[in-house]
DNA sequence: GATGAATGAGCCTTCATTCAT
DNA sequence: TATGAATGAAGGCTCATTCAT
């Protein structure tokens, strides 16, 4: 019989978590100590290591959730009608996301996960794993799109999906490194990316 | 009077940047230890002191080396009659670059950079400068073809700029987390998301 | 709540003093190594880092102590209502104190810390301030001794309680040179020099 | 047959003798580094080292000079026919010689070495002979003074003189601890202190 | 269970000394 | 012979992790 509530526990376990994450995204994993993250969550070292048994496994725990929560965003745009309008759609949400604090901090840490993810096997995979999601579903959006005749059918939607994101991902990055620099205009654009590939399309189809 | 060259000097410094970059490439800059340097390039401790003052200064050297290289690259652009043929030649070469050891592994230190830019001022400074160089000419390229009548007037070629090297960046990414996927699709799409562009530009001249 | 109390962490700030101060009293500030404290004490490295910050910081420490022991000392002498018997009972106290193993080991100490004034402001700041308090007591002595006749009134206490001061320093340094020498003549001589005070006050006065 | 005359290698070698005094004088032996004796003096590496086994070598080599220049200066205080006064002025010497910079300098040297003595024994051994001297002379001009009716007969003469040094030896601390006290009172009171042997003297002998 | 003091491997850097040029 | 670049042992200190209380 346990002497905590598996809820008490996940709780904990979600306190540490967010303590590392507030401190990572301010100091980067290897910037960052146990005893920061100790400090910065009134928690003892004893009491860390009793829901995690290391540093690298509080990272890790990090890149899991930030794939499920990635997983949950791209879950709610299946549902759009107008694929087009869900890319852009998605494109705006990523980009609006830097521009609250949380939002910023949480692509900080995931910032340094894609570069963690260069060197340890494990990150990696979680990196290429959490890719494949939002490029399946814009796949997906993309596919339609030339059902439907909006985008040219010649490209391939897989590669098309993976362009796209690819601009996503730069735009997140540049936002990041640049958070005084408006969003709109980089919004604007991806649209303008996006609204090519289908513009291209209808002309070619004429 | 010295006893070395200012030119056997640099080739010292060049070589321990490339042992250095070597490391790095390899482990990450935090995971790589001074040893590790030294015994990468056969050097003892206190000679690689002579040539840097800290370790963080090496990894400032490369940061600025990178920039250096990047803005040379930059410079062959230019010559270009054709500013859309030469938006899609530069990302086919900078995709190119990574099919070759040197070319990944410099990108692979280059994403380190990225990341720690988010944390460390001065290397965030590397990154900025070194982005504006690229977004200088693309910008430039995107304003001479909506001079010619090749891209849609209507948007503004900074913000263009920075969304198409945003695509470009992104899909080095993805090509260091997969090395195994073909490039051949990853340039197609980024040259259909260049021509998007220019045909939405014709389009829109009607 | 901290698991150890004020009492033992001041009792383990004791430990790592004392088996610094054996350390440097054999060898040296400077000879002596963060591994020989460690060692000599049965310490771990970051134990003693737990409790000072660094090896500089055991030294000022070791300063402060000296200090605040020899300040101990010089209240003794308060009470005594022969001065000249008063300083001469001082001058024993002092360099009887040399003949103990752990007498001799914190002059020894002590007299590297007298060294070490000349470069260190903060050293110097402790030194100076150490000597103060001997002096002022010695001066209230040969003050006293004035009043009662004893001491030749031309002459300034302080100036002179100096001299005195200066006399017992000196010895002290001659018996840590050679503690082979017997005391009992330094002993014997210093009070020859006192007395002569006295007894050319006495002179004069007639 | 040497590349350089005897008398070349001579004058090298004071060069660099006084090149590290000015460093040891500043920093200490131990803070200062080879390199700093090397840039103060215009020096190569290899040179010093062509005229010095080791840094502990030019520090030997500095005691064993200091032995020899306070040598020259006892010789000096023999000739006078007043040994009372002799001593009175050998006190006026060491006092005064500290309002100079290079007399200051050599005994903040000199003080270091008297704290190297504790550990090394070779530093010991210059320490001790050096204080040898002086204390014959003095113990010299003590006898003397006991033999011309000047001093009290029933104290050692050898123990008299070490006292007398020792406060010779406190004050010089006292100088170089506090360079903005005025000398002229120290000087007053050791010479009060030395009058006051001769006066008890008298005042036995009567 | 919780706490936080203790552990100790390992990190970056310095510096006396050597030796190729 | 003179130079100063190279050497590498060793130093002070950090920090992820453990474990007695």
């Amino acid at each position: 019989m346990p002497r905590i509530t598996p809820a008490r526990r996940a709780d904990r376990r979600a306190e540490i978590i967010n303590a590392a994450r507030r401190c990572f995204a301010r100091l980067g994993f290897h910037r960052t100590t146990m005893r920061d993250i100790i400090a910065e969550g009134g928690f003892s070292a004893g009491g860390v290591y009793r829901h995690f048994p290391s540093k690298d496994a509080i990272i890790a725990e990090i890149a899991i959730r930030r794939r499920a929560s990635e997983d949950a965003l791209m879950d709610s745009l299946h549902a759009l009608p107008d694929p087009v309008g869900a890319i852009v759609a998605l494109a705006r949400t990523l980009v609006e996301a830097l521009e609250t604090d949380e939002g910023a901090a949480d692509r900080r840490v995931g910032t340094q996960i894609w570069a963690e993810a260069l060197h340890e096997p494990e990150m990696r995979g979680h990196v290429v794993a959490g890719l494949a999601v939002p490029i399946r579903h814009v796949t997906a959006l993309v596919a339609r799109a030339q059902e439907l005749g909006q985008f040219d059918r010649s490209q391939s939607p897989d590669a098309l999906a993976r362009a796209l994101i690819a601009a996503f991902h730069g735009t997140v990055l540049q936002k990041l490194w640049q958070p005084e620099l408006p969003i709109e205009p980089m919004v604007t654009s991806l649209q303008a990316l996006v609204n090519g590939l289908a513009k291209s399309g209808n002309k070619r189809r004429r």
